[in-house]
DNA sequence: TAAATAGTGTCTTTCAGACAATATCTC
DNA sequence: GAGATATTGTCTGAAAGACACTATTTA
């Protein structure tokens, strides 16, 4: 704001590039799970066959807002609509990209397990190839551009949520049973729960909602859905107050 | 990622305007504070006249990532090179600038009172008027563009950080009494804190160190001064579990 | 020495962890 | 009916709230 400003308006600074970035998450397998989607194996391309998080320009002539981009590009790789997703951060500098000075706006989101060549065939011919992959193994490989930070961001902010929110329980289909959710925040935190303390908690929170049973292993369990899409629950504690 | 790109890198997308802009509290007269410059009063000025938040276009010559773009517009706005400074999220769509497509990061700092009229002076002629405003006070303004939604946002993640976190001091200059930081807690949380227990938690989490003594009040009391100034210390729980 | 504020002690409450006990379902 | 898993109950412990109490400093 104190430089010479063509017009005076601000309009002359040179423009960064603008991307939207999102970490989609799953629970598949006893591992926590991100979509990983190749980059074209072109010599134009910055990081040419390299894994990446899907994502991409904004386009200013579709995307209304960068929610909205966020969302079209995971109704793109998955063909998930609906689905829990949020802002992570933005991440910036002169040189995250070959191409320029670069800022993406990076969401993650937390969906059922669905097979992703399905989906991918349900995308127009010339879709990049997708996959799930643990976030271990994702965390081990050499991403493109600074994705492994953003992706190691991700995995920081669902894992501390998970301690005291209701997080995990958009990483099911609906309906669940108790058991199942406490599995699945087991595998997300990577350690076991006991599970007294998990049902008082989830239940006292008020989340829930009793759904059709569930015949999941060796006898049938209450099957629940949750109340309130919009938001996940707050609980008053974290899990493990002491270390 | 599916549409026809020219020289097929994507560099044919027409980029949004791209901005850094910082919600700067700190806490006096019994309120919480934030810093507001006001939009040079020109016809070409999206918002003439208008207070905003300080903030502006991202200089790609001159600033490396967008927390260094942060720390400039915080240094010319207040003089202070050192405070806590924390990504906030950040906001694009077509319609909040009129100008075009624009995405904004937003941040938010934390720091102990200083006359803002003194920090103007130290800045170079023309630097825009800028003034300390309560929060409420602030959010009742018309301020420029969607930053009604920022602001309200930045108090939101502050008030809700406060319950379990030491960010209050931050607000501070150092050294200060455990009732100076008590008062600050309550400022921000708008409501009365138990001493005993609040000075419990506070020594317990460990935080602190002790420094000079101070003659606040009626009598003098222990100095502190935080220990680790590059994060803020987290408490197992919130301050006010039951409701 | 009185007023005011700094600082401490202790009882209660809340909720998580541990772990045992009981209920229900499938085979 | 046996085995496995779902579900409940009870005891303990950590940390917050309530509130009374003591200590120190200034005027």
């Amino acid at each position: 704001m104190t430089q010479a400003l063509p017009a005076g308006n601000g309009l002359g600074f040179e423009r960064p590039l603008a991307t939207v970035d999102v970490a989609i998450f799953t629970a598949a397998g006893d591992r926590l799970q991100v979509l990983l989607a190749q980059r074209p194996d072109v010599p134009e391309d910055p990081f040419p066959g390299r894994w990446a998080l899907p994502g991409g320009f904004i386009d200013v002539q579709q995307d209304r807002t960068l929610l909205h981009c966020a969302r079209r590009k995971l109704k793109e790789k998955t063909g998930v609509a609906t689905s829990y997703l949020e802002q992570l951060g933005s991440w910036g500098g002169a040189d995250r990209d070959p191409r320029g000075w670069s800022a993406t706006h990076a969401y993650f989101a937390l969906m059922p397990f669905v097979s992703v060549r399905g989906a991918a065939a349900d995308a127009e011919a010339g879709a990049v190839p997708t996959r799930w992959a643990s976030v271990e193994d994702a965390l081990k490989l050499r991403l493109a551009f600074d994705h492994r930070e953003i992706l190691q961001a991700a995995v920081d902010r669902v894992r501390s949520k998970v301690e005291y929110t209701s997080l995990p329980a958009f990483l099911l289909p609906e309906p669940f049973t108790l058991p199942q959710l406490q599995h699945v925040y087991e595998v997300v935190l990577g350690r076991p729960l006991d599970k007294s303390a998990f049902r008082r908690r989830m239940l006292d929170a008020g989340f829930l909602e009793e759904a059709e049973s569930v015949a999941a292993g060796a006898r049938v369990a209450q099957g629940y859905r949750i109340a309130d899409r919009s938001a996940p629950a707050v609980f008053p504690r974290t899990f493990k107050s002491a270390e």
